[in-house]
RNA sequence: GCGGCGGUAGCUCAAUGGAUAGAGCACCUCCUUGAUAAGGAGAAGGUUGGGGGUUCGAGUCCCCCACGCCUUCCCA
């Protein structure tokens, strides 16, 4: 038979009479346009501030913001972490907290001082020529300037938070608490001057904290110096001191201008040392530096490598040498460095590389220091300025420059370097040079090496090793009671603080807040005066830190509460940004009213782990003995497509404002919704469109839900107990998700709760409801309790699903949300998740249509099969016959069927009929490997097709009015002829 | 160099030491044309970075190597 056989004369187009999905919902979502309308419309509403008034009472719950540098335009990286920052108070305020979001900024420091003098360097103007009260206006201005262009960058992501009110580190608000909570740690003791070798900007003049430095390849000069053996003590037997006469220890070292600041040779007692005679030199090539005869004292491993360098070609080894036998001459000696040069034993000598001997200048480097003061020398000699030159005093080398630090030359060598490297030819000191590249630090701004230098600076104490009472030991117990996210944080903190040295806090810097502190002239104590402390404060709230360089302020602060004011000196430097940052709790969380301290979160990249997350421990365990954070997540860096790091050189940086114009920001927020954060994420063009292919799924989904619930309102709610028994399979799947996705928000993991909600579209409502259902949407008669229950599950999916994406997608949902609703005034983003009932679990039905959907399958597969020959097209024209051996899969049927077996499996296999038999199936019947004991035939659906339903049916039963359509759809059609006449 | 972390399909991600390593997307093929710049199905795609080891059994635990990222130190 076929069907024009059996199809009547005219036949009639149904099409009208079906209810189809309608909606203006586009299918086409138009981002770059529509997302900055959404923002307007939430600015107009005030969105944020409806939901505090609306979240009054509620229990809180604050993710304070780590401040990013008020300099530059955001990045991929600034804009993940600040799109993830959105999903964590969106989810926690619709989880039912009143989630609070303050962003703030930080603004004073060295990179926006840098910008600003390089503005007047354009300008021809020095720096220092400018009255310091311009410059930190200056500095002020360019803050503010980065501050408003980051805000609508920020904002255009469509992070939510209290945009209009953010707290930054230049208000005078907060100077003044930073002030307040750097005179805690003087009032306490935890403040020291000490003086040390600590890294320093020749370039900034300024010293420069771990986190301040990057380390890039530099070329040094290296020379191999002679320190002539001047004595041994009177103990050693005559001939040995014979054999020592004339010698010399040979050290290596890559920094050629510290020998001015050389004061000793350190060695290892585990090295054993040899005492060399040359006995021939290489010359061929140039005249070496090394003579036949002279005498060298240098590690045994490392004397081949030396004896090569120095074009030694033939040598004898006199005798071992004991190195705590000798003392030296500095190789200037009679120059103005007339003192011995003792060889102190230290631990930091190694045999890798050099001489075996290690210079020692206990002014430029943190072993040299630590090894003078272990030998009991107290004197650190001061050879090397601010600017990077040598002091007056310097015999020799007066003024000369390591660095350069004006000119087009900036950072490269200056003269130093040379001068002392021709001094050393000179006085036949210098044994050998060369040039190694290696890494070195290097400052993070100028990009100039920095150098070792001894000068005094404040320092917080971290303490000594086992004291209990030690700002170290009440952090490293601050972090055992944090949660970190992910776990592994936890180590790597702990690990940092407990090896990290004191806070070097002062900068010899302009813009940022001063070190409030006067010091006693001739003692060197620092005040600490409580009185003195409160006028400062007070003073800084209403002018601001300025108030420190204005004039007077000296007398301004101390007269009339110390005996004698003018005897004390104030330090004129800055606190380091970190200290800024480490104080955004107190002048944030503490100060602002409706916030709460401690912070529930706080959530930056892992590189905090030296920066914020611990400048924020530290200074909150100083002053109030515990973090100031009950938790802490971390998110990795952003890598370009081929896990490589993203940089302009190569071509692989992609830009967040350019995916805004061409894909839209939901593009981007679905990016970070679907990626592991907690490890390197990578980025780029490929991942932009699988990120934009979600996307569509999902708006589509949603498109097709607004479309079937098209003029659906509650009085057409189906009680879950009249419901067929998909519909309740439905309502249990809602009450898992329900489960599912709120623990996901909660656990702060948002690849969790996104892929849940993307696989529940794809696999649960597009490919299977949606599929079985289409049937009884578009054709059953419009108040068919089977399409009213539909709806009505649609409807709660449809609240679900909106509200369990909108934290993740809030342009998107918003649009859904007002499509379905229309309002001038109403936003999802006012709503909760919504209660989801616990008696729509049903685990048992569940259970059944595990069963079910397991037929379904092999009989999916079956229609393949028949459609790949030709047997079949639609899976209408199919009639599957399945032949299931498990007497549970019969039982599961029968429960959930409902009485009409045949057409309740046809509904899920989407076929025109079905036939279920409980025998081994033949031996042509198809089977999955994985589906054992069920087997399908296909045959072809008898009957002939539906006009309407393209079901094949038996005509022999159609309604006489409508012979070409089944029962059911005439009644339907009937319903319709009636209602339009 | 030290230390930490990481790697699973072209892409994004799963997989208490336990069966033939799973999903989605993309690609290809077919169906549908009443979600249509959509929808459905199927096929293909893997030496789980490489190599050893422990184990009845390893993506998972141990060791080594190479790679990537972070961190730290640095050739004094």
């Amino acid at each position: 038979m076929t069907d024009d056989a059996s199809k009547p004369q005219s036949v009639r187009d149904y099409r009208e009479t079906l209810f189809l999905p309608k909606t203006d919902f586009p299918m086409r979502a138009g981002l770059p346009k529509a997302e900055p309308k959404w923002l307007e419309r939430w600015e107009k509403l005030n969105i944020y501030n409806q939901l505090r008034a609306a979240s009054q009472g509620r229990e809180q719950y604050v993710l304070h913001d780590g401040p990013p540098y008020a300099n530059g335009h955001l990045h991929i990286g600034t804009a993940m972490n600040k799109i993830l920052k959105d999903f964590v108070t969106r989810s926690h305020q619709m989880l039912g907290y009143n989630a609070q979001y303050i962003p703030g900024w930080d603004c004073h420091g060295l990179p926006i001082e840098w910008k600003v003098e390089e503005q007047y360097r354009k300008k021809g103007r020095n720096k220092d020529d400018v009255p310091l009260a311009e410059f930190r206006k200056e500095c002020r201005d360019y803050a503010s300037h980065w501050l408003d262009v980051q805000r609508e960058e920020f904002k255009r992501l469509g992070v939510q938070g209290e945009w209009g009110n953010p707290y930054t580190t230049m208000a005078y608000s907060s100077e003044a608490a930073i002030a307040g909570e750097f005179l805690k740690f003087a009032q306490s003791g935890q403040l020291y001057r000490g003086s040390k070798p600590v890294m320093w900007s020749p370039v900034e003049q300024t010293a420069l904290a771990e986190a301040e430095v990057e380390y890039a390849d530099h070329t040094s000069t290296t020379i191999w110096v002679r320190f002539p053996v001047s004595g041994t003590p009177v103990s050693v037997n005559l001939e040995r001191a014979s054999k020592m006469k004339d010698a010399s220890v040979l050290i290596w070292t890559t920094t050629p201008w510290t020998i001015p600041g050389n004061r000793a040779i350190s060695y290892n007692t585990s090295i054993s040392y040899g005492l060399y005679e040359v006995t021939a030199i290489d010359d061929s090539d140039f005249t070496p530096w090394s003579r036949v005869g002279e005498k060298l004292i240098v590690a045994d491993s490392l004397w081949e490598e030396v004896a090569k360098t120095a074009k030694v070609s033939g040598f004898t080894r006199l005798a071992d040498v004991d190195a705590s036998t000798l003392t030296c001459a500095h190789p200037f000696a009679g120059e103005g460095y007339d003192f011995p040069i003792p060889l102190l034993a230290g631990e930091h000598v190694t045999e890798e590389a050099g001489t075996g001997f290690v210079h020692t200048a206990p002014g430029h480097g943190a072993e040299d220091y630590d090894v003078w003061l272990a030998n009991g020398y107290k004197d650190i000699p001061e050879t090397v300025g601010p600017d990077g030159a040598y002091y007056d005093h310097v015999p020799l080398f007066s003024g000369l420059q390591v660095i350069r630090t004006t000119g087009k030359k900036t950072g490269k060598d200056g003269p130093a370097n040379a001068a002392v490297v021709d001094k050393l030819v000179e006085t036949g000191a210098l044994l050998a040079r060369g040039r190694i590249e290696h890494s070195y630090p290097h400052s993070w701004r100028s990009k100039a090496p920095v150098i070792f230098r001894n000068t005094p600076q404040w320092f917080i104490a971290l303490g000594e090793e086992g004291d209990k009472n030690s700002l170290r030991a009440k952090a490293l117990a601050a972090i055992e009671n944090t949660r970190f996210y992910p776990p592994r944080g936890k180590n790597r903190l702990s690990a940092m603080v407990d090896g990290r040295p004191d806070w070097l806090i002062s900068r010899q810097r302009a813009w940022g807040v001063p070190l409030t502190l006067f010091v006693r002239a001739g003692t060197g104590e620092y005040l600490q005066n409580e009185a003195v402390n409160a006028r400062i404060i007070e003073a800084f709230k209403v002018e601001g830190a300025d108030a420190w360089f204005a004039e007077n302020a000296q007398e301004r602060f101390l007269s009339g509460l110390v005996d004698d004011w003018e005897a004390y000196e104030k330090v004129e430097d800055i606190l380091d940004v970190w200290f800024d940052s480490g104080c955004t709790h107190a002048f944030t969380l503490e100060n602002r009213e409706n916030l709460k301290w401690p912070a529930d979160l706080y959530l930056e990249g892992t590189d905090q782990h030296r920066g914020w997350f611990q400048s924020s421990l530290l200074e909150s365990c100083g002053t109030r003995g515990r973090a100031p954070y009950d938790g802490v997540f971390t998110h990795g860096f952003v890598m370009a497509d081929d896990g490589r790091k993203m940089s302009k050189s190569l071509g692989n940086v992609i830009d967040p404002a350019d995916i805004a114009r061409t894909n839209g920001v939901e593009i981007l927020r679905m990016w970070v919704a679907s990626s592991d954060v907690q490890d390197d994420m990578r980025m780029g063009p490929e991942i932009i469109k699988t990120a934009a292919d979600s996307y569509r799924k999902v708006r589509n989904t949603l498109r097709y839900l607004l479309g079937a619930l098209q003029g659906f309102d509650e009085t057409k709610q189906v009680e879950p107990k009249d419901m067929p028994s998909l519909e309740r399979l439905m309502l249990h799947r809602l009450s898992v998700m329900d489960e599912e996705v709120r623990a996901a928000y909660i656990a702060l993991d948002y690849k969790r709760a996104f892929s849940l909600l993307f696989a529940f579209c794809n696999e649960e409502l597009s490919a299977f409801y949606f599929d079985i259902r289409k049937d009884a949407l578009y054709c059953d008669p419009l108040k068919s309790p089977r399409r009213l229950a539909a709806r009505t599950v649609m409807d709660l999916i449809f609240e679900r699903l909106v509200t369990w994406f909108a934290p993740l997608m809030p342009f998107t949902m918003e649009e859904v949300w007002l499509t379905r609703f229309p309002s001038d005034t109403d936003s999802v983003h006012l709503r909760t998740f919504p209660d989801t009932p616990t008696d729509w679990r049903d685990d048992a039905l569940a259970a059944d249509w595990t069963r079910i959907t397991n037929l379904r399958r092999v009989v999916l597969g079956s229609l393949e099969e028949a459609r790949s020959a030709k047997l079949i097209g639609s899976s209408l024209e199919a009639m599957p016959q399945v032949f299931a051996q498990d007497a549970a899969d019969h039982a599961a049927i029968t429960a959930q069927a409902e009485g009409a077996e045949a057409e309740f499996l046809a509904d899920v296999f989407i076929t025109s009929q079905a036939v279920l038999t409980a025998q081994e199936g033949p031996d042509n019947a198809f089977r999955l490997g994985d589906a054992p004991g069920v087997s399908v035939l296909v045959e072809k659906a008898p009957g002939v097709k539906c006009s309407r339903s393209w079901k094949y049916f038996d005509a022999a039963n159609a309604d006489a009015s409508y012979p070409d359509i089944t029962l059911r759809d005439a009644k339907a059609v009937r319903e319709w002829d009636t209602a339009h006449g």
